[in-house]
Parts: C-alpha cells; structure tokens; sequence
RNA sequence: CGCGGGAUAGAGCAGUUGGUAGCUCGUCGGGCUCAUAACCCGGAGGUCGUUGGUUCAAGUCCUUCUCCCGCAACCA
C-alpha cells in the first residue's frame, strides 16, 4: 500500500558534548513518527544527524588538546551511538563535515551570491576598539559605545549578510497562507509578531574570527557561518546540487515536517525559508517547534549531578521503557518534566500491570485451558460487540494523535485498548467459564478475543515501543502485522499455537531502585565537586589579582530596573562619589531589602549599559544552588571606600 | 502598557461550536483469583485563580485584578 512519500527530519545535534536524555527526546519523538509512517504505507525518508562547525567547537577542541576534527569524530560517534540505543530507524544520518555536505554547502554559497542575495559588506560604522564590537547608530548610547561608554570610531570589517529583508513580504504571505506552517500555533504568532513584522534584519553569514568551518571558494578569509552550513543539511542529505539535484532530492523534497525545538524554530520559520526561496526551491510543509524535556523543575546540570543520559536509563530500564516513558509524558506544547519516580510509576503502572499483565494472563489462559491452541472463535456475543468496537475505535484516535504532534495521546488511546481488554477479562471471567465443559466454545471464543485485541494493540504499539511489539508478537505467534489488519477485528488465525508465557516488563521496586539512584547521584554529584575542585579554574599570580580593585561601598538608593525583570538599579557610596551599578539581582531582593547596606564592590570594572542603565561596576555575590543568589553583605564598622584584598 | 500562552480534585492533565465537571497516578472501601501483591468495581476529594457582566444556561464568551510560563530584552 504506497500513500506516497514522507520526509521527515529532527535537527542536527551540536557537537559541543555528549547530549543528555532532554536532547535525546527528540530523536525518539522522530523516530515514533517515521515509523508510524512507515507502518501506515508511506515510503519515508528520516534524517538526522549532527552539526560540526564554529568557534565553540574550535575552542573545545584546543581545551582537550585535540584537532577539531579529532574531538568532533569522538561526539559525533557518540551521539550516533545514542540515537542506535533508542532503536531510532533514521535512513541517513549527515555530519556538516561530510564531504558532499561541504561541497554542496559551498555552491549553495556561491550561488546566492552570483545572484545578488549574498552581498559582501561590512559591520558598518560604529567599531568599539576595546569591545572589539560594532554598534548601529540606535544602539549607542549618547553616541558612545552601549557597552563600554567610550567613544566609538568609524570603522569597517568586512563580511557577506544574505537579503533576508528582501523575502520579507513573500515570507509573511507564505506563513499567513499556509496556516500549518508553523506548529503549534503560539510559535506562529511569536515569529510573525517578533521577528517578520518588525522587519527582517539582513543576515551575516561568514565569519573571520575563526576557522573551524566551511571556506567560502571564492573568498578564503571567510568562513561560512551556522546557518547556510547547518540549514542546508536537511537538502544536501538527499544529494541536493545547485546544479544537478539528485534522484533522491527530487523524490523527498520538501519534507513533510521539521520536528526540531522551541529554541531553533526562528532559524527554520525564518532564516531557511528564505533560504529557499533564494534558491527556487520549495518550502518545507510543516515545521514542528517540540517543548522541552527538564528534570524535576530544575534544568539538567553536570554540577548538580542530576543529569540523566539515555544510556544510563536504558542500562536501568531497558530502551522500549524509556521510549515510552519520553512519548507518553512529554506534552506537546507545553515543558514535560522527567524524574526517576514517574518513570518508575509510568512504567509499574502502564508497562508491568496494564500491558504486561494483561499478555500474560491472556497468554497463561490459553495455554493452561487449551494448551496453547484455541479451537475456535464461534460463540460471540452482545457484550462482545462493544469490547471490539471500542478495540476498533483506538486507530482512529492514533491517527489523530499523529496528525496533531500529540504523541502521548495517541500512546494513550491504545493503552486504553489494553485497560479495556483487561476490564473484559473481568466481564467474562474465564476461570469460570473453564469450569465448565459445556462453556467451552465461549471459553475459547473469549480468548480469541483477548488475543486479537493483543494483536491490534502490538500493531498500534509498534511505532512506539518495537521491540515490545515483536515480543508480543512472538508470543502470541503472529505474522499478521499490518497497519490493514487492524482495520477490522478478526486477523488472529485460529488454531495458532501461542508460545510459553513470558513477563514483558517485570515490576519495579520502586523504593529500593530509588534509594539505589539517589545514592548514585550523590557519588555523581561528589565527583563533580571534586573533578571541579582539581582541574579548577587556572592558577593566578598577586598581581592579577591585584588588578581587581574591590571597595566597600554603601547602598544608598535603589530601584528596579524598568522592562528588565532581573535588574536593579543600585546606588552608591564609594566613599568618594557616588556611583549607579545595575545588578541582576532583583529576583531575590526587594530595594528595601539593600538600602542602608555596605556590599563589596568591583569599583574598576568598565562600565557597561543594561536596559539603558549605565552601570558603573558590580556588586559581589554568591551562587547558592542553580537558583539562588546571595549578596555578600559587610560590616557595618568597615567604612565606605575601604580597600579589600 | 513589547509579543504570546496559561491558572480545573493531593500531583499531573482533558474539557471541541456555552447545556449535569472528566482522565491518569495517589488515597479509602469492596470484588475476583486466569495473571507480574497484578486485574475489576465503588467512595471520598474541585465555590474550574480573582472582580463584574452577557445568557434560560458560563470552566467555556466579554471585563477587572493577581500570579506563573515561553519569546524578545537582559542577567557586571
């Protein structure tokens, strides 16, 4: 059954570090999709793969002593490993330092720019020689420098920006025509309201400051910059060419979604759109801007040693368990939260009793009461009907859940299936039917039923959870396997003999693995200390840090910084004048809690403009915790303008 | 007033065009014994954030205020 083509793709991985399991979601999400299209019909093409490219990489690299090259061959693999873990089907995964990638990604360069939409130009104008930064004639301050508050200086360095603003309006047309575009709909707005109305800024698309990357041909200075590089992966995998586009790349293109996250939807609801219609091709159909996965209410943190990796979940849990878990507890509009105890939970209730339970049972009847072979299926009744309509009923659902990115709900519907035939179990009770020799046809049709509706929910489960699907399978001795056989109740082949009944998912126990977990997140959590403690920060001599000029200073007014949460605007004594700093800091003080007090202040700071406010300095503070500041507060007998060290 | 989303049972969430407030987990009680101390049924628990309004009827529509979140800005 051929429905035509599918292509579907999952953004390419930074290869800065190994991911953890937040940034594996999106592979398994993917992943789920592609194979539901698969199992519907479609000839689907899943592309994944990871970027490569740029200073922070180049920087990475020098830290460990290693060639870029080197360190991204080590990520890269890494990740590729990871995603092989997840039982994740992609068809090609791309590396944006594979040869053909560059290749294609340089000719897309020199095209865009024989036709004009490249221009080579200059930040213009306004150059901060300290801050090594330009500035647009709105963004200085008093005609000085924002950042630094010195003179600026007519200066030029040279760069390509790509005409963004020039596909504005076709942009806009495109988004409000096609109202799909962009999903869900809050991203929509977002990018329409932020970004596209505003006015489209033109874009600078190489870089000198570094190496690490792809060399523009005809200009060998530069280098090209994330976004041609990364963007262009989703064509260049297929065998995208300017000039000769592969068999591939006219069969694929355009791909049906970009499932990618919250973080990256500008880039490909903007930049790459425009992208293409420089180059004449057609636009993606949808792009799918996915929620986060945190843990607990606090984002991962190596610190905090509470960072979770796919491989460790899988190693404790197994892969079909924490694909589910990832499918069923992510929401799709909103950050899921992850955390050991609703994983266990999900997986006791959902997995070990609902389903697995249900398998075996079935499983265990029909072999104890018909050793393994049922006779037939030929006593129905009414209560029968409904248990098959609503067996019947879940494809319909799964296909909507699809349809709108709702993976949980659709996992849902089918889990229902499982609850239901359990509650069917219960209806007919078949142990009692057993004993009895005259209920044995309606024993054995009973059971049919169970099977058959097993068989339906392995089918329907199989995008999410495979390996439990082929078990299922196995264990119930069935080949009939097709999306179609589960249109209609009644593909179970009587007089199959079903296997030995095997657990699919055996219980947890949830305190023990629990205690067991906290005890190894501490020992993470110790060991990152003292990792932190050894390698540390680099050693400094007195007379660097002599260059710090610290004072006691006294808080002598305060106020909040206007459209800035995070800010205050402080004011104070030096000992000599007075002075305005801006501290981030207004999330764990109220002014009222700071007048009147004496802080250490870094009185020889450069000062710098925050929301408009010249901030002269800063005030010290510590970080208790990932979420928690305390300002350190001195004595009031320490005179203002006293010297610390 | 930068843009947008949200506030529903102890927790996490559904509630389509206004028509009796639901689901999962937890909790309490009962049933069953095929099964992985599993499964099935029932109870308790919500003035649907706040104020006012439209309507025969408001979780749902309009309005006031409070608080949370995302984007932007920014975090010295």
């Amino acid at each position: 059954m051929d429905k035509g083509k599918y292509y579907i793709t999952t953004a390419i991985a930074y290869t800065s570090r190994k991911p953890h399991i937040g940034n594996s979601y999106e592979i398994v999400l993917t992943d789920a999709i592609a194979r539901f299209k698969r199992l519907q019909g479609y000839d689907v093409f899943f592309c994944t793969g990871t970027d490569e490219h740029g200073q922070k990489i180049e920087e990475y690299a020098k830290a460990a002593g290693v060639t870029p090259k080197e360190y991204v061959d080590k990520v890269s693999a890494e990740i590729r490993r990871i995603c092989d873990l997840l039982n994740t089907t992609y068809d090609h995964f791309i590396r944006t330092t594979d040869d053909y990638h560059e290749k294609a990604v340089q000719k897309i360069f020199k095209k865009l720019y024989d036709q004009g939409d490249i221009y080579k130009g200059a930040y213009e104008g306004n150059y901060c020689v300290p801050c090594e930064s330009f500035f647009t004639d709105s963004q200085l301050v008093d005609g000085k420098c924002p950042d630094c508050g010195r003179p600026v200086k007519y200066a030029k360095e040279e760069a390509y920006f790509f005409k963004l603003s020039k596909y504005q309006k076709r942009l806009e047309e495109y988004i409000e025509n096609n109202p799909d575009f962009i999903y869900p709909e809050s991203r929509k707005k977002e990018m329409l309201n932020n970004f596209i109305r505003p006015g489209l800024q033109d874009l600078c698309v190489s870089r000198t400051s570094f190496k690490w990357g792809i060399p523009v041909t005809f200009d060998d200075k530069h280098v090209i910059y994330v976004w041609i590089d990364a963007l262009s992966n989703y064509i260049t995998a297929l065998g995208y060419d300017v000039d000769n586009p592969s068999e591939k790349y006219k069969k694929y293109w355009p791909a049906d979604v970009h499932i990618i996250g919250k973080d990256i939807v500008r880039f490909h609801t903007i930049y790459w759109p425009i992208m293409l219609m420089a180059l004449g091709e057609p636009l993606p159909k949808q792009v799918y801007g996915h929620p986060w996965l945190l843990f607990g209410a606090d984002k991962m943190s190596k610190s905090k040693g509470n960072v979770i990796y796919a491989d460790e979940l899988v190693e404790r849990f197994g892969v079909d368990a924490v694909r589910y878990y990832l499918l069923s507890e992510m929401p799709h509009a909103t950050d899921g939260s992850i955390s050991y105890e609703t994983m266990i939970e999900r997986y006791n209730s959902d997995l070990a009793n609902t389903l697995g339970n249900l398998v075996n049972r079935t499983v265990a009847m029909v072999n104890k009461y018909f050793d393994g072979v049922l006779p037939c299926n030929s006593e129905k009744t009414e209560l029968d009907d409904g248990f098959i309509a609503d067996v019947l009923a879940a494809r319909p659902a799964l296909e909507q859940g699809f349809a709108q990115f709702k993976i949980a709900d659709a996992l849902e519907a089918v889990m229902n299936v499982a609850k239901r035939s359990n509650k069917y179990i219960d209806e007919t009770a078949p142990w009692a039917l057993a004993k009895n020799e005259a209920d044995r046809n309606r024993l054995s049709t009973v059971l049919y039923n169970l099977l058959e509706a097993i068989r339906i929910i392995a089918v329907e489960l199989s995008p999410f959870i495979p390996d439990t699907a082929q078990k299922i399978f196995a264990q119930i001795n069935t080949d009939n396997v097709s999306y179609e056989s589960v249109f209609t109740f009644g593909g179970y082949a009587i007089g199959t003999k079903v296997n030995a009944p095997v657990p699919l998912f055996n219980r947890i126990d949830a305190p023990a693995v629990l205690a067991e977990i906290a005890a190894d997140m501490e020992k993470k959590a110790a060991e990152a200390q003292r990792k932190q403690e050894i390698e540390g920060v680099a050693k400094i001599g007195i007379e660097d840090f002599a260059k710090v000029d610290l004072r006691a200073a006294l808080i002598t007014a305060c106020e909040p910084v206007k459209k800035a949460k995070k800010l205050l605007k402080l004011t104070l004594d030096d000992g000599v004048k007075a002075r305005t700093v801006a501290s981030g800091i207004a999330k764990w003080y109220t002014p009222d809690d700071l007048i009147g007090r004496k802080v250490v202040l870094v009185s020889n700071l450069k000062p710098a403009v925050l929301c408009g406010v010249e901030s002269q300095g800063m005030i010290l503070a510590a970080d208790c915790g990932a979420d928690d500041v305390k300002v350190i507060f001195l004595d009031d007998s320490i005179p203002a303008g006293a010297k610390i060290r």
